[in-house]
Order: structure tokens, then C-alpha cells, then sequence
DNA sequence: ATAATTCCTCCAGTGACTAGAGCTTCAAGA
DNA sequence: TCTTGAAGCTCTAGTCACTGGAGGAATTAT
């Protein structure tokens, strides 16, 4: 039997944030004690890693509640939790290749800079006037 | 002279967020009409694609707000905007690079699995183990 | 003159936590 | 057994950058 503290201590998620996932349904409300403090078990211990896991990878809560779901039917197909991944992938890639693009901007927005006053700053003029940039955004 | 509206239609930055900007301090107060509208002339339009440019870089109100009072002072040397910026890029690679583990790690999970039944789906497998993992995160 | 559109302010909600107030329970040492 | 300090409890509010709605006033078009 944990205490919410040694589940914290245990799986790196926040004692608050223990409390959050439960109001949010994805851990079942804890048996507790006599003086009313949540009691944990290794099965607790074991989903807990399971959303800390999940939310690394970056999947929103909603995604692992559904996840949640489909790991408790063994016997269905799981095309499903490929989907959740596959959409999530698909999700990760668009942001990478945004935030490539501002990479690239403001590489060449600093690199302009001679670095002397802010009336001639290339950062200021850039932001000023979208005409000085080079790809869409 | 421009209504709100007519201002959001030529920036593109929707009407509660133009009242937004105003009230974090990054747009002075408008003038008013007779019935209490916001009147804006070209210099607010100018004001106002700045900020969604820096926004559309990914820059935060705060470096927004110290940019802007940096462009009031021509005469200044341009390091705390160059700084700005360069503080900002450093985040994006960052982000990047933690953007990329994820790709990677996605991809490898979803790749493994078989497309049978949730007991053997690796998507779930990987996600209860984190042994299965190939990197650290 | 009337109708449709736009504007106003104020308040609440988003996601995934995080922090604090004020109180109770637990565990360990004297 | 008593005490004390740590850890637990609930509830509320704050984070960031908006976004949306209610309810009412002003403006514009017909």
C-alpha cells in the first residue's frame, strides 16, 4: 500500500497532479484510509507510468483516456490505438516542420543584424514589414 | 479611420484579440467615437501586424511588449532586441530537437505493431513499458 | 424609419497542470 | 503515550494567449 506521495516518488508525477488525473477519470478514485488518505497498489502503479508515458510522448489526455479504454478490451483489434498513434505522429511532424520554418526565419532575421543601433535593426524592420520575410507565415 | 472590425480584416487578428492586445498594454488605447467605438488609424495598423508578426514567430507577449518600447528608442543599440531574438531561436531548436525524439519514438512504436488484437498491440505494449523504449524522455 | 450588422463590456472557458490557504492525519522520536 | 513535523485532505484560483457568449448600444444600409 502507497501513499500518494510514494506514487509520486515512484513514477516522477507531481503529488497534485495525481489528484488532477483522478478528477479527469484516468486513474479510478483510490481506496482510501481510515483518516481518509488514498491507499495505491502496484496496478496504480503501473497505470500511473502508462499516462506519464503517454503525456511524454506528448498524446493529450483525452487520447489516453481512450487508450485506456481499448487496453481493458485485450480481444479487440487494435487498429484503433494505431490510429491514436498514427494521427498523433502526423500531429508531431506538422509541428516539426513549422517550427523548422521559424528556425529559418529568424536564422536570417539575426544573421541580417549588424548588431548597431535599433533604427537600422533587422529584427525590428523584419517584424515592421512582412515584405522582408522569405517563406509564407 | 478605422472600426475594430475593419482593422481585423485588414491584419487578419480577430476583433476580441485586437481588444486583448489593447489590454495587455501592447496597443495604446484607441480613440473613441461619439457612441464609445474604437477609432484606429495607420499607425495602429502598423502596430498591430507587428505583433502578428512576432506572434506568427512564436514570440511571447512579454518579448513582444520589450520590443516594442526598444523600437521607441532608435538611437539605442540594437543587443536586447538582437537578444531577443536570438534567446527565442534557441528555444525553437529546443523544441525542435524534443519534437524529433518524439518522431522517432512514434514512428518505431507504430511501425512494430502487427495491426492484431489490443493484447499484442505494441502501441499499448510500449506505452505500459517503458523498457520498450529506445531513447531517454 | 427600420432592419441588419457591428460594436461595447463583462464573464467564463480552453489544457494540463501548479500553487496556496486552512485544516486533518500519520509516523517517528522522547 | 505524547508531541511534533511532515505529509495528506479539499477547495479555489492562477498560468498563457486567446476565444466565445450574453445582453445591450451604436452604426450602417435599405
Amino acid at each position: 500500500m502507497l501513499s500518494i506521495g510514494d506514487l509520486s516518488k515512484r513514477t516522477g508525477v507531481k503529488v497534485p497532479t495525481i489528484r488532477y488525473y483522478e478528477q479527469m477519470g484516468l486513474i479510478e478514485a483510490a481506496e482510501r484510509s481510515e483518516g481518509n488518505q488514498r491507499r495505491y497498489e502496484r496496478h496504480d502503479l503501473e497505470r500511473l507510468a502508462f499516462i506519464r508515458h503517454a503525456r511524454d510522448l506528448g498524446l493529450d489526455i483525452p487520447a489516453i483516456r481512450e487508450l485506456i479504454a481499448l487496453s481493458q478490451h485485450p480481444d479487440l483489434p487494435c487498429v484503433n490505438a494505431d490510429r491514436i498513434a498514427a494521427d498523433h505522429l502526423v500531429a508531431v511532424r506538422e509541428k516539426i516542420e513549422k517550427l523548422k520554418k521559424l528556425e529559418h526565419e529568424l536564422e536570417r532575421i539575426i544573421s541580417h543584424c549588424d548588431g548597431h543601433s535599433i533604427e537600422d535593426c533587422y529584427v525590428i524592420r523584419a517584424l515592421s514589414d512582412h515584405g522582408l520575410c522569405e517563406g509564407e507565415h
